[in-house]
RNA sequence: GGGUGCUUAGCUCAGCUGGUAGAGCGUCGCCUUUACACGGCGAAUGUCGGGGGUUCGAUCCCCUCAGCACCCACCA
């Protein structure tokens, strides 16, 4: 088959997916002689769209289900998608209202369908996108968290962790989200520092004879005031404690009451306690035994339990009306700058205000403790491991899980209540109905809880409700195989809203951890380092890179949806800044390299499009190797046959050495998670070795070699070359298999695709190092034979001769090698380098001198300088050695070393004297 | 307030248990050499954030200071 000139991904990548995809390669194996490797994607929203993180993370989890599966192993590659409940209903809603509809006027069930409608119209837009990625994952697999396998899971996990009193509702104050409508769990609530106010406010004592000020930054909330408080040990308010004051515009009278929590420093050293609104003060109001005002709607207006005039008013329109109230009485003693920790709602970005409010919770106090051993055992392990901290230390503060949400997309509670409220709990109403009977009370269909569970209860869950899970038999067939799940790679934004959850769910429901390793990876920033943000306009689309893109369709797609002119114009200012033509088509074989080659243990991982730039060339690169491994090879005896004679040369072996090395470095990369380490193997190997010595040694030894010689040669090539795309094919799979296609037959492999072929495998016995050190000698010379050409000015196209002396031994063997390489008309190996003046060059095999006409002066200058660093090499290597105590309390080996280095110096220096002497 | 990282060549990063600093990209020369200009050959570049300590010896271990980043947290 005849190669193209240079490498184009398009044509390849679009070939073998299908290929791979419809032969079943992907799919799992359950073979009771073989050890297990599975993994399951962190399920992305069916919302989504891929981008770089996921890119990121799905290149390294196929690499790794690749190399197991080519190692023979039964590998699982569980893929899913999440419903992901407010994510996915927001999406819905904003179609709606862009239609003029909404939710509420639709009705649940109504609306339960559209989204149900829009996920499978939509929903697996993000799974094709993988594919283009090359992701080997077991679509047969396949799950979503509102199937009706997980949905039954959900269900039944909901019913056993409630029957066992590991969930509970109750009335507990709890984040709420005025805009969504829904309580949130704290993980999804974001903290950010924001300018707001410190007001101080006059509380007027019971008596009139003076006032308390308080200090707030939410003077609003004052309405719902049932105290005040003051440190117990503080001399100014001391006396205080036990009276009352009267709150201003409700007109009530509220105690003084003293508490630890108050901070003497701050402020005024009087807080208000607004026990309904404040998560300490609730705690303040639970130690006192003071009431709970509840002063806020749902929608964070102000309810009937406040003062008439403000009623219905938003909280924020509330306050203001407060503060002007409060000022013409007079009460207003200070208003100050103030930066305060704003708790904002993820997903709204609303300010979260904390209601009290009937939720199911999920007790997390036992199982947080079995996830934390099963950690400090060393059941699951994290890497790099200073994650195991963050894990611990979330799950040693650990609060109850707020699981319910007041929303319609999701699993619904399976809850009815009594006439009096109380919840009868059941994994189908009959069941629930049954509960209540046996209670002396009835429950109505009608009567189920409205709410759904949060999204990550679902996914939490899918370590084993992936692997049949209720249904014993087939849960019990294959955990065997594949729980816990050899490593899970995320992200280490959600190692407490799943990967802890799913530690604990697992542990409770099979037993046992669900991942033996959990690998965080880096976090994709942009070539700067800048976090990737649509309206910076520095994101980039993993499709981009793969297909590429011209410079009007980037700007469009990347200031669509950008809703400040500002920052359409910033960001289409950067991109044209960045992007002048558009981004080149890269493939994704170049994209996965660079993932890999830039994947090391890091937080952060800055994506360069150099870089694909350059690994794109690497993929060029072994094509055309190939190509030129093929134009020898195809057609020709490539010496399968062993019956006949073989000549293998030194290089021949150090290549097959050196091979060896490179698959041993890639093993030992890939055990640790350190991508970056096999793919420079392998890039090294390929390049520096195979491509840049290797094949112009191997041209050398077609041309002048005898039968056997060639034979050898070409075997070498060819099999060499074969095992490196074996070698390679995790990382790069399309290019890999395209060319391994038409090298394997030649090699004398058979398979059908280079997925299902063995990885190859180190073998220390073809390490050789003689045939190693041979080649470093043949280096050494080469290259000073080269480095000479090119100060001497020597046209690389004139055949010089060279003189070589004082050489190893082994050297002569490779005399027409070196002429090849080094371009020199004829190698003569002497007892002594000729006296003439020509530049010489001192190395460890050899000195060299080049047989050329030079200019006295200039080599003069040149052997000057040289004969300068040497000069400092030997004042510090002669310092070192005349440190008597390092002589005396070094290890004699390093000492020897040391010796050995100075006397090689030496006499390198003596040479380069010499040779400076000859030219005077 | 607590925690976790990071600081090495112009840029982005490697650097294994302490023993003469590396890569890619970029820069500068020379080259259409019969696999590849997505190429070949050659070259230059670092007080390894500052200070102190341990050690015969520290980019690597300890302390400290500075800067940067991230996470958690109920100071109104």
């Amino acid at each position: 088959m005849e190669l193209a000139k240079s490498f184009d991904p398009h044509g390849i990548e679009s070939r073998w997916y299908p290929f791979w995809e419809s032969r079943g390669y992907f799919k799992a194996g359950f073979d009771e002689s073989r050890p297990s490797f599975s993994i399951q994607l962190p399920p992305p929203n069916v919302t989504g769209t891929l981008h770089m993180g996921h890119a990121y993370q799905q290149t390294l989890m196929d690499i790794l289900a690749r190399y197991h599966r080519m190692q023979g192993y039964n590998v699982l590659w569980q893929p899913g998608t999440d419903h992901a409940g407010i994510a996915t209903q927001m999406v819905v809603e904003r179609q709606l209202e862009a239609q003029g509809e909404n939710r509420r006027a639709l009705g649940r069930e109504e609306f339960v369908k559209r989204v149900w409608a829009w996920k499978e119209e939509s929903g697996s837009t993000i799974t094709r996108q993988m594919r283009r990625l090359g992701a080997s994952c077991d679509w047969s697999r396949e799950y979503f968290t509102m199937d009706a396998p997980r949905s039954r899971a959900v269900t039944e996990v909901f019913v056993r962790l409630f029957e066992a009193g590991l969930i509970y509702r109750g009335k507990r104050l709890i984040h709420w989200d005025p805009v969504l409508q829904t309580a949130v769990s704290d993980l999804e609530v974001e903290s950010r520092e924001e300018n707001g106010t410190l007001w101080h406010l006059r509380y007027p004592l019971e008596d009139g004879s003076s006032h308390l000020v308080v200090a707030t930054t939410r003077p609003e909330t004052m309405l719902g005031d049932t105290a005040v408080a003051v440190h117990p040990d503080d001399d100014r308010y001391r006396h205080l404690v036990g009276r009352k004051v009267r709150l201003p515009l409700a007109d009530r009278l509220i105690p003084i009451v003293a508490d630890e929590y108050v901070d003497r420093e701050f402020g005024t050293g009087v807080v208000k306690i607004t026990p309904a609104h404040d998560f300490n003060d609730y705690q303040v109001g639970m130690r006192h035994g003071l009431p709970l005002v509840n002063i806020f709607t749902l929608e964070a207006r102000v309810n009937d339990n406040a003062p008439q005039p403000y009623r219905g008013l938003d909280r924020f329109v509330a306050r203001k009306r407060v503060l002007a109230d409060l000022e013409s009485a007079g009460l207003v003693d200070a208003a100050r700058p103030h930066k305060l920790m704003q708790p904002r709602s993820e997903r709204s970005d609303a300010v979260v205000e904390p209601m009290l409010s009937d939720q199911w919770f999920m007790r997390m106090d036992g199982m947080a403790r079995a996830g934390l051993e099963a950690v400090a055992r060393g059941d699951t392990r994290f890497v790099p491991e200073e994650w195991g901290k963050v894990y611990a230390q979330w799950l040693e503060n650990i609060q109850d899980w707020c699981v319910s949400r007041q929303l319609w997309w999701g699993h619904q509670i399976p809850a009815w209540y009594a006439a009096d409220g109380t919840p009868f709990v059941g994994r189908t109403f009959e069941e629930a109905a049954a509960k209540a009977q046996a209670a002396g009370k009835s429950i109505e269909s009608e009567g189920r809880d409205p709410d759904v569970l949060d999204t990550w209860f679902s996914s939490a869950l899918v370590p084993f409700t992936t692997l049949g899970w209720p249904d014993e038999a087939e849960f019990e067939r294959e955990r065997r195989f594949y729980l816990p799940s050899t490593v899970l790679i995320t992200g280490n934004d959600i190692i407490f809203f799943w990967v802890a959850r799913m530690i604990m769910t697992s542990l409770q429901f099979a037993g046992e951890t669900a991942f033996a390793d959990v690998y965080i990876n880096a976090i994709v920033r942009d070539a700067e380092g800048n976090k990737m943000s649509k309206s910076k306009g520095n994101t980039i689309d993993p499709l981009d890179v793969i297909d590429g893109i011209d410079l009007p369709a980037l700007l469009e797609k990347s200031t669509v949806g950008l809703m400040l002119a500002s920052h359409k114009e910033s960001a289409a200012k950067r991109i044209k800044r960045d992007y002048p033509g558009g981004i080149p088509s890269y493939g994704a074989d170049a994209l996965r390299f660079t993932f890999a080659a830039l994947s090391t243990l890091g937080r952060t991982l800055n994506f360069d499009l150099k870089r694909a730039e350059g690994y794109r060339s690497f993929c060029n690169k072994l094509w055309n190797a190939t190509r030129f491994v093929l134009m020898n090879t195809e057609g020709k005896d490539t010496g399968l046959d062993e019956s006949l004679p073989l000549e293998f040369s030194a290089a021949d072996r150090w290549i097959a050495s050196r091979l060896q090395r490179a698959e041993r470095s890639v093993a030992e990369g890939l055990a640790e998670y350190r991508f970056d380490v096999a793919a420079r193997a392998v890039y090294e190997f390929v390049w520096d070795e195979y491509c840049d010595w290797y094949v112009e040694i191997a041209k050398v030894q077609i041309a002048g070699g005898n039968d056997a010689a060639q034979r050898a040669t070409r075997r070498t090539l060819i099999r060499v070359l074969e095992a490196t795309l074996r070698l390679a094919h995790p990382i790069i799979p399309f290019i890999t298999e395209e060319l391994w296609q038409t090298v394997a037959p030649l090699a004398g492999k058979s398979g059908d695709s280079i997925m299902m072929a063995p990885y190859p495998k180190a073998e220390e016995k073809k390490i050789d190092a003689d045939a190693e050190r041979e080649i470093a000698a043949l280096k050494d010379i080469v290259n000073a034979a080269r480095n000479l050409r090119s100060t001497m000015g020597v046209a690389p196209a004139a055949r010089v001769p060279l003189y070589v002396a004082d050489y190893v031994d082994t050297l002569p063997a490779h005399k027409d090698a070196i002429a090849g390489i080094a371009r020199l008309s004829e190698v003569h190996f002497v007892p002594a380098l000729p006296s003439v003046d020509a530049p010489v060059s001192i190395t460890p095999s050899g000195k060299v001198l080049l047989k050329v006409e030079i200019d006295r002066d200039a080599e003069k200058a040149r052997l000057a300088r040289e004969i300068e660093r040497v000069e400092s090499d030997l004042a510090r290597q002669r310092a070192k050695l005349g440190t008597s105590t390092f002589v005396e309390r070094a290890p004699p080996a390093v000492v020897e070393q040391a010796r050995k280095l100075l006397a090689d110096t030496e006499a390198k220096h003596a040479d380069l004297r010499s040779q400076f002497g000859k030219l005077s």
